[in-house]
RNA sequence: UGCGGGAUCGUCUAAUUGGCAGGACAGCGGACUCUGGAUCCGCCAGUCUAGGUUCGAGUCCUAGUCCCGCAGCCA
């Protein structure tokens, strides 16, 4: 079965990149990175970039490398760089022996820093960090030159090499670019190019006290590396004339930088910052929450790669500001799950049936199919008893209309075993529930054909009460309760936006015995319910499954439909 | 009159670079169905505004409007 792929088959990027091959720049060479700082765990965000750089990379015969952008060792730590290794080669991608640090630079730019200065290109300032700020100017007046802007090139190295070797304090003096007070461009004012910073590195350990600034740092790694096109987001356009500038003066290979738009999702927070503010203050149960859509919370959920792949893709990539609906993360996510998982009968919220004429002792094994749209994937058997269990959902006393289910009197299909005829409803006396239901089967509906040709409306799934396996089935909602979760009214804090009911966790659901051992990460379909995953937490004992995305729900859109009616 | 970007169906994204505005998701309707799943078919719906150039403008020109980013010794 192939999927015709509709999407774009076209973007800026590649027109530049075909630009570029048909001038016949860097040899007809190909090279991208994927840049992430280790900082805290990947998120879906990520897996734009990611898919990019390494999807073009792919498409054109080159090469992507990882790159650690490691250049703050107060914020990175090697945790982080173990998670993101784990979580770019989960989604598909490698990187051969292509994995490099900024931090591996650090010799090679801090001679980049001696040459500017030698160059009369930078210099030491003494100012403070307050400083710094005040006499940068503003967005619409122009800086003032720093009084040490004008030190000698001997000064500068003498001062630079002093920072370098420790005598300094912390933040007391840093190197600077000398550009252009007045740019209109901020970042040219004579950026900071290395701080002084008595950190331990993750890397480099204590061998360093002055570190440079991501901006004397990216551009450069991305030369030395060869790098043609260099990928990143929009916030960095106006950083690329300072690429640019540092890349001139000191003469070396040019990476071609191309911003794009980040795709941000509709109920979803992508800020690192706020992830990890989640995570720390227990709103979730750390990164890898199901919840969470850090690669390894989505891995977790259910997530395939292809499925994140595919979503990109469809996605496309442009310059413009976007908020994309999170029914098409979910739309690649079923189109995938729907070919390749198996399909398995749960209840999840069990409502006891009785088979009245069936007798107590008999026990059939059933054929069951495991996939329909992978005859490959064979069949089971699924036993049948006189008492099952089925859906509470499936029952209704009092059918609405277009409610096709069981009621009192009607006929249904239990899946891949008998017509059944709902002949007696068990209520509890005090709460009026319905506590158990009498049924008839017909014998000559054996694996669920009439042989008489009469129809039934609806097919339930079912699971025989003496063979069930227990389970502990997690099902999830979006972590936001508003499609953006970043506004809020008043002043009230984004957190305000979680959805108080973004878990929910259902005990003593019924399964199916061939999931009996179903180990972590297996993933397969509860048929008419949705798509589900073993959870990390889940043992021999103790069977956990996420929910990783509903079923799409004709049903229930039906009924909402109804409700809005009556209301109005 | 700071600098840099961006505006195409509800959403995301194309348009052979001046030549029929297309696709996907969502929504709606239908067919089919032993999953109210899947699949199939159909419908709905768009070029920020005003001028101009042109046989022809989403694309080129002029003037506007609106939105986003930038004032870390973060990345």
């Amino acid at each position: 079965m192939t999927t015709t792929n509709s999407a774009p088959s076209s973007n800026f990027i590649k027109d530049i990149i075909a630009e570029d091959l048909k001038a016949n720049k860097n040899e007809g060479r190909v090279h991208t990175r994927f840049p992430p700082e280790p900082n805290g765990y990947l998120h879906i965000g990520h897996a734009k970039a990611i898919c990019l750089n390494f999807g073009l990379a792919a498409e054109y015969g080159g090469l992507c490398n990882l790159r650690f952008d490691d250049t703050n060792p107060i914020k990175e730590e090697a945790e982080y760089v173990e998670s993101i290794i784990e979580d770019v080669r989960w989604l598909g991608f490698d990187w051969d022996d292509r994995l490099f640090y900024a931090s591996d630079y650090f010799g090679k730019l801090y001679e980049f820093a001696i040459l500017l200065i030698k160059k009369g290109k930078a210099y030491v300032c003494d100012l403070s960090a307050d400083e710094i700020r005040e006499t940068r100017g503003t967005l619409t007046e122009p800086g003032k030159n720093s009084p040490y802007r004008h030190r000698s090139v001997e000064e500068n190295l003498d001062l630079f090499e002093r920072m370098r070797a420790g005598e300094f304090e912390d933040g007391s003096r840093v190197l600077r670019a000398k550009i252009d007070m007045a740019s209109g461009n901020l970042n040219m004012r004579d950026p900071v190019m290395y701080r002084i910073l008595r950190a331990t590195h993750h890397r480099t350990g204590d061998k360093w006290c002055i570190y440079p600034m991501y901006d004397f740092a990216h551009g450069q790694s991305d030369s030395i590396e060869g790098i043609t096109h260099s990928l990143c987001t929009l916030e960095f356009e106006d950083h690329r004339p300072l690429y640019d500038w540092f890349i001139q003066k000191l003469g070396i290979f040019p990476s071609r930088q191309i911003e794009f738009a980040r795709g941000n999702i509709t109920y979803i927070i992508t800020s690192t910052r706020r992830l990890r503010q989640l995570v720390e203050e227990g709103h979730v149960s750390g990164w890898d929450d199901p919840r969470m859509p850090t690669l390894s919370g989505m891995r977790r959920r259910g997530y395939t790669p292809e499925s994140i792949r595919r979503f990109w893709q469809e996605v496309g990539v442009a310059k413009r500001e976007n908020n994309i609906d999170i029914a098409l993360l979910e739309h690649c996510l079923r189109e995938d799950l729907n070919l390749r998982a198996p399909r398995v009968m749960s209840v999840l919220h069990p409502l006891r049936v009785v088979i009245d004429n069936y007798s107590e002792d008999q026990v059939e094994e059933l054929d069951a199919v495991n996939n329909p749209e992978d005859p490959a994937m064979g069949k089971r058997k699924v036993p049948f008893s006189r008492i099952l269990y089925i859906e509470r959902e499936d029952f209704r006393e009092d059918p609405p209309k277009k409610f096709f289910r069981l009621a009192p009197g009607r006929e249904v299909r239990l899946r891949y075993a008998y017509y059944i005829r709902c002949v007696g409803v068990v209520k509890d006396e005090k709460t009026g529930e319905v506590v158990e239901l009498h049924c008839n089967y017909d014998p000559a509906t054996r694996g669920g054909w009439a042989p008489d040709g009469r129809k039934v409306k609806a097919t339930l799934h079912w699971v025989s009460a003496a063979h069930a396996i227990e389970a502990e089935v997690r099902l999830y909602d979006h972590l936001f309760a508003k499609e953006d979760p970043s506004e809020v009214e008043g002043d009230a804090d984004w957190k305000s936006n979680l959805n108080p009911n973004s878990l929910e966790t259902l005990t003593s659901c019924k399964l199916e015995p061939s999931l009996a051992g179903a180990k972590p990460g297996y993933r397969c379909q509860f048929e008419r319910q949705g798509y589900f995953c073993v959870d990390l937490d889940s043992s021999e004992e103790n069977l956990v499954f996420n929910r990783t995305v509903s079923l799409r729900d004709t049903w229930a859109k039906i009924e909402k439909a109804q409700e809005m009616k009556q209301v109005h």
